[in-house]
DNA sequence: TCTGGGGTCCTAGGACCC
DNA sequence: TCTGGGGTCCTAGGACCC
């Protein structure tokens, strides 16, 4: 018996969340912005309809969401983290072999069922949104490739049943027909130009391709997105989260800065939030990569995006540390003159804490103990009261207006205490 | 005026070594 | 003036994902 694999991916996640603590949002439409209310990163399927893309700017759409009473959100991500931490668990509980692909998306392993895929995934569909109350569409297929052409193809056109199983044959092609070849999994936007100007415009013209063909032009990837089109699964389960090899912490800012101090400031607060992750995953690192975008929109300003990377001679968690080093690599690309918007760091060259190896210059085992009690400390009194409640001097030093704007965001209404939904 | 954030993998090419 | 060949490691950049 071959495998099946299923996707199930929530139904607009950030709007569905929002949805399910506010249910005067159903049957409106609904769009959520990104940081900074700069773009629609959610939409329900009203706004979909009004033509509202994935990703535009929200400032073109001002008019259309007056227009036609648009509800508009700033994103909340602690409800959402909460909400998709609820829809996994659920899922657990009914097929504990799973993969949580993204904070909306899990793929399942569906074995030895007493029904058949398709019936046991309307149960399941209507399970989660019973107990949690979050819409899902759920595709089924051979690989996780056609499970998520499967999937796509139930939340558009299957509304009503959310389910497609293309576990036999049967409907395969014709589905992959009616699949555009940018909608596979693993093609983007480059890679459909390519193809389309070799006439392969769907993805069943490209399951028909021969494999040297697709190596050649689109590295072993395109080899793994070939195969498994055709039912031969490359890629498999990946059931435990493994730790990240870079972590990120960057944001735009409200306004643009120019001042070294404002940006030293923004840059301690991302190597914190950063460091606190690396923490959080057991891992220490010894390269700290720095950048600075102004805006690249304003054509009309100078444009400067520099990077720099500090090399830190042994691997460390400590705060402080890679907050130095940020600060120094900061201070050799700085140059002044320019307005800033964008600001980030980049925690590289990631290993286990354990497996630590002692070096040559490595601080005394009476520094490092102090260093990791501190940590420690500190991470403990931010877990009990709250993220900012003890952080390093340096992300105090020039408090501003510089910071991100959140200006239609809902109520935390799992997280926080003071935020729970009321009932009258 | 206003345009997100955080990840992965692959490959080519340079530096360096013998 | 001639100017090998092969290996490894690292990084930047390109492509993709949600």
């Amino acid at each position: 018996m071959t495998r099946m694999f299923a996707l199930v991916d929530c139904n607009n996640f950030y709007v569905s969340c929002e949805r399910v603590f506010d249910p005067s949002l159903q049957d409106v439409p609904v769009v959520v912005l990104s940081n900074n209310d700069g773009c629609v990163i959610a939409r329900s399927n009203e706004a979909k309809a009004l033509g509202i893309r994935m990703g535009a700017p929200a400032f073109e759409h001002r008019e259309i969401f007056e227009k036609h009473g648009v509800q508009v959100f700033s994103s909340n991500y602690s409800l959402y983290g909460d909400m998709s931490s609820r829809v996994m668990s659920s899922l657990n509980r009914i097929v504990p072999d799973m993969e949580v692909y993204s904070i909306d998306e899990a793929f399942l392993i569906l074995d030895s069922l007493p029904q058949s895929p398709e019936s046991f995934a309307r149960d399941l569909r209507e399970k989660i949104l019973k107990w949690v109350g979050m819409p899902v569409s759920i595709g089924i297929g051979p690989t996780k490739t056609l499970a998520k052409i499967a999937n796509r193809f139930a939340k558009k056109h299957l509304e009503h049943s959310g389910v497609l199983d293309l576990g036999s044959p049967g409907m395969r092609s014709t589905c992959l027909e009616l699949t555009d070849v940018e909608d596979v999994w693993g093609i983007g936007r480059r890679y459909a130009l390519l193809l389309k100007s070799y006439n392969v415009r769907n993805a069943l013209q490209f399951s028909r391709q021969s494999r040297d063909w697709v190596q050649s032009r689109m590295t072993v990837e395109g080899v793994h997105i070939l195969l498994e089109l055709q039912g031969i699964p490359c890629h498999f389960l990946d059931r435990t989260p493994r730790p990240n090899k870079t972590i990120i912490s960057s944001r735009s800012f409200g306004r643009c800065v120019e001042t070294l101090q404002e940006l030293q400031t923004a840059l301690a607060c991302y190597v914190t939030r950063a460091a606190q992750k690396l923490r959080h995953q057991g891992s220490v690192c010894s390269g700290v990569t720095v950048f600075v975008y102004t805006n690249r929109f304003r054509q009309d300003l100078p444009q400067h995006s520099p990077s720099g990377t500090a090399n830190i001679m042994y691997p460390t968690d400590h705060t402080p540390t890679l907050i130095r080093h940020a600060l120094n690599a900061l201070e050799g690309i700085y140059r002044p003159g320019y307005s800033y918007k964008k600001a980030g760091v980049m925690l590289t060259r990631i290993e286990p804490r354990a497996r630590k190896r002692p070096t040559f210059f490595q601080p005394g085992a009476g520094r490092e103990k102090k260093e990791k009690k501190l940590m420690s400390a500190m991470d403990h009194i931010n877990a009990r009261w709250g993220r900012n409640t003890l952080q390093p001097a340096e992300t105090l030093y020039a408090p501003g207006d510089w910071g991100i704007k959140r200006e239609k965001l809902s109520p935390r209404y799992t997280t926080s205490w003071d935020e729970l939904p009321v009932a009258s």
